[in-house]
DNA sequence: TATTAAGCGAGACGGTACGTCACGTCTTAGG
DNA sequence: CCTAAGACGTGACGTACCGTCTCGCTTAATA
C-alpha cells in the first residue's frame, strides 16, 4: 500500500525508515482530508499535523497525489457486509450505500481527484487499482455467494457484472449528478440482473 | 457554449467584445491541450499562445476549468452518427468508439480533470452537464429511432439505459483501465439490452 | 540601487511595477535585518512583513543576497560629517566611529555576509562597489579639505590613503577581532599620515 | 588543526578514532571546495566523496563552517619564506603574493565565507584566529629579522604594522576589488614603513 | 576470552528556507 | 468598455542542507 514498502526482508544499510511514521502521517493525512477536503489537502499541512518534516513524506510518496491516494486507501470505503440471502436485495443495498458514500464521506469525495491524477500519472494507476480491488472484495463475495446459491450461473462474468452495476452508479455520481437513491438503484438492478442469467428468489419490494 | 455569452441583443455601451477572440483563444487552448496535456494546461500559456491578455480570457470564462471544458467541447467528441438499422449494432459501434476516444483523443483525456473540478466546484457541474448532454444527443436519437422501429417499448427509460451503457464503459476507462474493445462491449450490450425490453432483429455477430 | 531599476524613460507595456512596493519592501527588509540579524534575514519574512508576495520581491532582486545588499545600502552607514579643522583628528574620530558601527549597527553586521556573497557572485560586486563608494564620500571630502588647507600635498593618492586607513580598521573588525578603540586608532593614524606627506597642525592628544 | 583533537594522552575507552579518516575527509573537502566553490561546499557532498558518514565528520568538526576553515588551513596559503635581506623588498613580495593567492587559490577564495561565518558564530572566531596567526607566522619572522638587522626600532608594534599592511591588501581584495599588483604594493609599503621608524637599506626599485 | 564502549558507513529524521509556478485580480496606455 | 501586457497577493510545490539520531557492524582495551 505504501509506495516504498519493501516486501523483501533484505535490510538496506543505514537507518531504517521509522515504521511508526507511516501510520502517523497517514492518520494526519486522514485528518486533514476530513477537515479541509481534497482541495485543502496540502503536504505542508499534513507534515505539520504529523509533526514530521516534508522530506519524510516525500521519501515515502512521490507526490502530493500519491499521498492523497494512499490516504484514501487508508480511510477505507468498505462496502458493508450485506447479506440478506438474496442477491438482488444485497446489491440494491450495497449500491445505494455506495452512492451515498461517494457523496458524503471524505473518502468518497477524494475519488474524482484520484481518478484525474491516475489519468495523468500512469504510476498512480496501480495504486488506484489496489484501491478499487479492495473495495470490490465485498461485492465480489456477495456475487459468489449468489452463484453458490444457484441464483446465477456458475460461469457468470462476475467482473463485468460488477462493472455494469458499480460503473453506472459511479457514473451518475461523478458525471451526471443524477440521483442514485434506492428506488432508482432497484429499478436499474432489476433491469440488469436478468441479462446475467439471474433467477432470483422472491423480491422484497 | 461560451460561459458568458449573452444571447440578448441588447448592446451595452463601450467597445464591444472582439468576437474573433473567442475562436482564437479556443484554438490556442486546443493547441496547448494537445501539446501539454491537461496538467500543462495553464491560462498563462493559453493567453501567450493566443496573443491575448489573461483578462480577455477571464472575461469569457470564470476559471481555468471552465476554459478547459469549453476547450473540450470545442474539440468535439461527438459520437459518430451510426445508423445500421439495428440498435444493438449501433450501440456496440458507438460504445467501442467512445472507449477509444477517451483513451486516444485529447478531448477524452480531459474528462478526468474536468470531473475532478466539477466535484469540487459546483458551478462547474452545469457546464459539465452541457458537455455531457451534447455528447448524449446522438446516442439519444439512436435509441429513439429504435423505439420508433419497435425494438424497444415506447416507455423505455432512455436516460437510465444510456447511463448503464455509457457509465459502464467510462468506468472501465477511468477507473479500472480494463479493456473496452468491441468483443467486450458486444457482450456487455447483449447482457444489458434485454433487461430493457429489447426485442431486436438478427444479431450481426 | 534597485537591481531592476531602469533608467530609460521607455515605458514597457503592461502594468508597471508598483513604485511604492520597492520602498515598502526595503523598509520591511531593514526591519527584519535589525530584528533578526543577517542569519535570520529570510525572503519569506521580508515578504510577510512587507505584506507582499515573494514573487514581487524576486521580480526586483535576483536572490536573497541581492536583497540583503540593497537593504544594507538603504540603511545607510554614513560616516558622520566630522570637521575639526584638523585632518588627523577628523580621521581618528571617523575611524573610531567606523569600527564601532561595524560592531554595533545592523548595517555593519551585514558587511561580512555581503562581502562573502560578492566574492561568489560577480554580479554583486558592482552593488558592493556602490555601497562602498557611498560610504567613502564623506571621508573623501574630509581628505580633500585637508589638501585644500595644505595639510597634504595636492597630488596625494587619496584612494590609497583611505584604503590603508579604512582597510586596516575593517581588517581588525572582520578578521582579527582586535580592538579599534580611539587610542589604537590614533596611534595608527599617526604612523600612517606622515608617509603620505602630512604636515599637520598641532595634535590634540 | 583538528578542532576536537585531544592533546592529552589519556585514552578513552572504546574504539579510537580512525586517524586516516581525518586526512581522507580533508582531502575530499579540498576537492569539493576546488570543484564547487564555497557555495557548493556541503557536508553531504564531502561525506559522499570521502566515503564516510556525516557523523564521522561532525564528530571531528562542530559545523560546516569549522570544516570549511579546517579545509582552508589544510590547503595552505602559507606566505612564502621570502628573505631578500631587506624588509621593504621582503614585504613587497610577500604582500603581492598574498593578493594573488586570495584571488587565485581555492584557499584564498574561502576566506570571505569564513569571515562571514565568524561574524555570526562567535565560536568560529577562535578558529579563524588560529588560521590567521598561522598565516602571520612567516611575516612576523620577517619583521623580527628586520628588527634584528636594525631596520626597525626594537619596540616596533609589529602587530599593528602587519595589520596595516595585510589589512590594506585584504581590504582591496575583498571589498573594493582594486588591484594589488607589485607596483601598487610597493608604493603602499613605501608610504607606510617610514611611519614605523623604518630606516631601510637601498631600495631595489 | 568475553565484555564493553566508542567508532564506523549509511541514511532517515525534524526543520527551515529556497526559488518557482499558477491562480485569479488589478493597473497601465491605448482602441 | 474592450484590448494586450504584465505586475500583484496568495499559497503550495518539490528540493536542498543543516545538524542529529539510529541502524548493524567493527575495533580495541579492559576484565
Amino acid at each position: 500500500m505504501t509506495a516504498a514498502s519493501s516486501a523483501d526482508g533484505e535490510r538496506r544499510p543505514g537507518r531504517p525508515r521509522d515504521a511508526r511514521a507511516d501510520a502517523t502521517i497517514l492518520e494526519a493525512a486522514v485528518d486533514v482530508l476530513a477537515d479541509k477536503g481534497p482541495g485543502g489537502f496540502t503536504v505542508d499541512e499534513v507534515a505539520a499535523r504529523a509533526g514530521c518534516g516534508k522530506a519524510t513524506i516525500y521519501r515515502r510518496w512521490r507526490s502530493r497525489s500519491a499521498l492523497l491516494l494512499a490516504t484514501a486507501n487508508h480511510m477505507g470505503l468498505e462496502a458493508p457486509a450485506v447479506d440478506t440471502g438474496n442477491l438482488r436485495d444485497d446489491l440494491v443495498e450495497m449500491l445505494t450505500s455506495l452512492g451515498a458514500k461517494m457523496r458524503d464521506t471524505a473518502s468518497g469525495r477524494i475519488l474524482p481527484g484520484v481518478i484525474a491524477e491516475a489519468s495523468v500519472r500512469p504510476e498512480m494507476r496501480e495504486v488506484l487499482a489496489t484501491f478499487v480491488s479492495d473495495r470490490r472484495a465485498t461485492p465480489l463475495a456477495m456475487v459468489r455467494r449468489a452463484i453458490g446459491r444457484g441464483e446465477l450461473p456458475p460461469d457468470t462474468d462476475v467482473e463485468s457484472l460488477l462493472d455494469v452495476l458499480a460503473g453506472t452508479v459511479i457514473y451518475r455520481e461523478l458525471v451526471t449528478y443524477a440521483p442514485t437513491d434506492e428506488e432508482w438503484v432497484a429499478a436499474m438492478v432489476d433491469r440488469v440482473l436478468p441479462g446475467f442469467g439471474w433467477s432470483g428468489g422472491a423480491r422484497r419490494t
